[in-house]
DNA sequence: ATGGTGGCGCGGCCA
């Protein structure tokens, strides 16, 4: 079995113990963080490792960040979109044995018509042509993170109210079903239909506990891990926790 | 009503 786990910690440091606690109770065999916000030179690689696992991460100060936790230690680690690297640390792609896992934290896009929302797109775009090429490197790949877009109306507590925004307009849903198109699945919407399953929840306005949410992290899987695929849930409990990340975490399993 | 909350880091940006 291989299970493979996304969290978008929103500061590693802060959610330090909560990551403990959840990896002892979890025990996935990959598990992709997002916003550490931590450089590399600050990187608690210690406190990680010995919890028993190799760790691999790209950060920098203050905002993005991206980690990979795994059992396997990593090789052809890749820390940009070939042909479009940039300052913000939002990709880490690594081999686990068999196993091509990509790490992303999609940029948020801020509001459209901004520099930062064109900026999302053209990123989009460029990861879209890189993933083609990883697909046909990797059999078994598994694209996981936090993609700042909810794929279709059940993924938003009230599409009314986002469908201009940028975590839900058509442009971005487009940009995701692109994405999924080179040869992915959305290993969640492999075993539930359900609408009102949401992966982040506003800090303000009591919206976790209204459940007015999105469901903007994914763990998507190339068509032959797809096959294999067996569960994909949303773990609402860290979201529970005093202090938490505004994410929670989702897990996919696979018979591997 | 451009609010509300949280992280970084100590003023303002970002989500």
């Amino acid at each position: 079995m291989l299970k493979v786990a996304t969290w978008n910690v929103n500061s590693l440091r802060v959610r330090l113990p909560q990551l403990r606690d959840w990896l002892t109770a979890e025990q996935p065999d990959l598990l992709g963080l997002q916003e550490t916000k931590v450089t590399d030179a600050d990187f608690p690689r210690a406190d990680i490792e010995s919890l028993g696992y190799a760790v691999t991460f790209a950060g920098q100060k203050s905002y993005n960040g991206v980690a990979i936790l795994s059992r396997q230690p990593a090789t052809e680690i890749l820390v940009d979109i070939p042909g479009f690297a940039t300052e913000e640390r939002r990709v880490l792609a690594a081999t686990f044995g068999t196993v091509r896992m990509i790490n992303l934290y999609v940029p948020n896009g801020s509001e459209v018509g901004s520099e930062k929302y064109d900026f999302k797109l053209r990123w989009l775009a460029a990861l879209t042509l890189w993933l083609k090429s990883e697909l046909a490197g990797h059999a078994h790949a598994v694209v996981v993170g936090d993609f700042n877009i909810a794929p279709d109306e059940r993924d938003v507590h009230d599409p009314e109210v986002w469908k201009d925004g940028v975590l839900f307009n058509a442009a971005v849903r487009s940009a995701f079903q692109g994405l999924v198109d080179i040869g992915l699945c959305d290993t969640f919407r492999l075993h539930s239909q359900e609408g009102g399953q949401f992966s982040w929840w506003d800090y303000r306005m009591a919206a976790f506990r209204r459940n007015l949410g999105l469901r903007i992290d994914h763990v998507l899987a190339s068509s032959h891990l797809c096959k294999t695929c067996t569960a994909c849930r949303i773990d609402k409990a860290p979201r529970k926790l005093e202090r938490p990340s505004d994410h929670t975490p989702v897990i996919a399993e696979f018979n591997l």
